[in-house]
RNA sequence: GGAGGAAUGGCGGAGUGGUCGAACGCACCGGUCUUGAAAACCGGAGACCCUUCACGGGGUCCGGGGGUUCGAAUCCCUCUUCCUCCGCCA
């Protein structure tokens, strides 16, 4: 969430930075200052009129106590309008409070400078490539047909038991995603980050403080009798643990890590896109969290980045790095990188990790601050980045390690897998 | 699910109708002492909002919401969470 101190410093440079990701409500930043005009005054009104009464109950109570009780009720009954005007006040105040923080909650994070023009994700921009293609024969099968083949990934089962999108791995296929599992785990460990375990439902408030509420509302699994949310991502309930916190400096950074499964509803994406493991309601991810001094995050960023191609290398694929377009910068982003690899069968990219900086967007609307040298106490950034997730991962080791007698394990997985070809 | 108890500042913890933004301790900041540090001593210091060029002034906040009262951290209702006991289940 922005702040409306800055809404009101900016207002023209935020419009068109607002403008730079494709974000057409930009009247909401008028109505934003014209609103909290609205409310200032209000609260000069209001603190003027509270002021009064606090003082009459003092001089009340000084009456009774020095035994003017005539008086004193001369003056209770004096108050009885006051209060009446309070109330109208109050009710007044809160009404246009409710209407800043609605229109507020719609208004995206900005981009950063560096993020490319553009709107669709055609308008993303590599800023790298690296590992090597595979030279696969014509007659290559895709991860579904190999996965067919080896039993590895059941999705007619899946779809009987649950629907579609939820496939059951079974076999090496089983445990190849718990190899990664721990691969990714160790390798997060290795980096200094701290592994938690976090619960897959959180409420209402833990979904709005990181961005999944109110933009995201309707592509969340969602449980009635409880209010509660399936969640999309570890990011939630890791960011959520530093909700309402006030930190020191010197805890600086927090380096979190989660394995968790992720579920999304996916409405409104059909076609031969979701074919396989290319997109799932269900699917696991490696999440890394950092909550850091607003003026390291930019560097965080970029290290965080060398963790994820790391890792990409290790597993021997080939991938590149996207700097995402304003068009397609996820609402609660100030920078997004995307890392795809190549997925050799299909001959398609596929999208396997993001990774963020939200400044402060997130830390406002989750209050977590730190008290800073001066003893002020200032919002901190927060970032992810998924590290990795899984399906695609699977989909593109599949293809690209497939040869004619069974398919090839990079090395950096062996001790996890237990075994180094798949046949 | 039933019965009882509790929720206070960064943390711990007093406070049962006005003199409470809230004792005290820890942590924190400044100073004295010290070669330096620690200890000791002295002093400072909550968050948020409005207003002011500034000094300052005003308001809100004692888990959330509502109520009683001239006046609420304190009394009442309600919700949430935690603790104890009982029941149920893994």
């Amino acid at each position: 969430m922005l702040l409306i101190k800055e809404i009101r410093e900016r207002r023209e440079s935020i419009k068109e930075r607002l403008r730079k990701r494709a974000f057409r409500d930009t009247d909401l930043i008028d109505e934003i200052i014209n609103l909290d005009d609205k409310r200032r005054k209000i609260k000069a009104e209001l603190d003027d009129l509270l002021n009064k009464t606090k003082t009459r109950s003092k001089e009340i109570g000084d009456l009774y106590k020095s035994g003017k009780r005539e008086e004193a009720e001369q003056k209770k009954k004096e108050m009885a309008s006051l209060k009446d005007e309070v109330k109208a006040l109050e009710d007044e105040f809160r009404k246009v409070e409710l209407r800043i923080a609605d229109t507020l909650e719609r208004i995206p994070n900005l981009p950063h400078e560096s993020v490319p023009p553009g709107t669709t994700d055609a308008d993303n921009v590599i800023v790298k490539e690296g590992g090597s293609m595979p030279s696969l024969p014509d007659d290559a099968l895709t991860h579904w047909d190999l996965a067919a083949k080896f039993d590895l990934i059941r999705f007619e089962e899946g779809t009987k038991i649950t629907g579609s999108g939820f496939p059951v791995f079974s076999g090496m296929g089983a445990r190849l995603q718990r190899a990664l599992v721990n691969f990714f785990l160790d390798r997060a460990l290795g980096a200094g980050y701290h592994e938690f375990s976090p619960p897959l439902l959180v409420n209402k408030d833990s979904a709005f403080a990181t961005g999944q509420l109110p933009d995201k509302d309707g592509q969340m699994y969602y449980i009635n009798e409880d209010d509660l949310y399936l969640i999309p991502t570890a990011e939630v309930p890791l960011t959520n643990l530093y909700r309402d916190k006030l930190l020191k400096e010197e805890d600086l950074p927090q380096k979190l890590v989660g394995y968790t499964p992720c579920f999304r509803r996916e409405a409104g994406s059909y076609g031969k896109d979701v074919r396989g493991l290319n997109r799932l309601h269900q699917f696991d991810k490696v999440e890394i969290v950092q909550i850091v001094h607003p003026e390291k995050s930019y560097d965080v960023l970029e290290k965080m980045m060398a963790h994820v191609e790391s890792l990409l290398m290790e597993l021997e694929l080939p991938y590149r790095i996207l700097r995402l377009c304003g068009g397609d910068l996820g609402f609660t982003s100030a920078l997004t990188f995307d890392f795809e690899v190549f997925s050799a069968a299909q001959k398609k990219w596929l999208e396997v990790s993001s990774v963020s900086n939200f400044e402060s967007f997130q830390a406002n609307r989750l209050k977590l601050r730190f008290k800073d040298r001066d003893g002020k106490n200032q919002l901190l950034h927060t970032l992810n980045g998924s590290a990795l997730a899984f399906p695609r991962i699977i989909a593109a080791l599949l293809e690209n390690g497939q040869t004619k007698d069974g398919i090839e394990m990079p090395a950096a997985l062996h001790p996890y897998l237990g075994f180094e070809k798949i046949a």
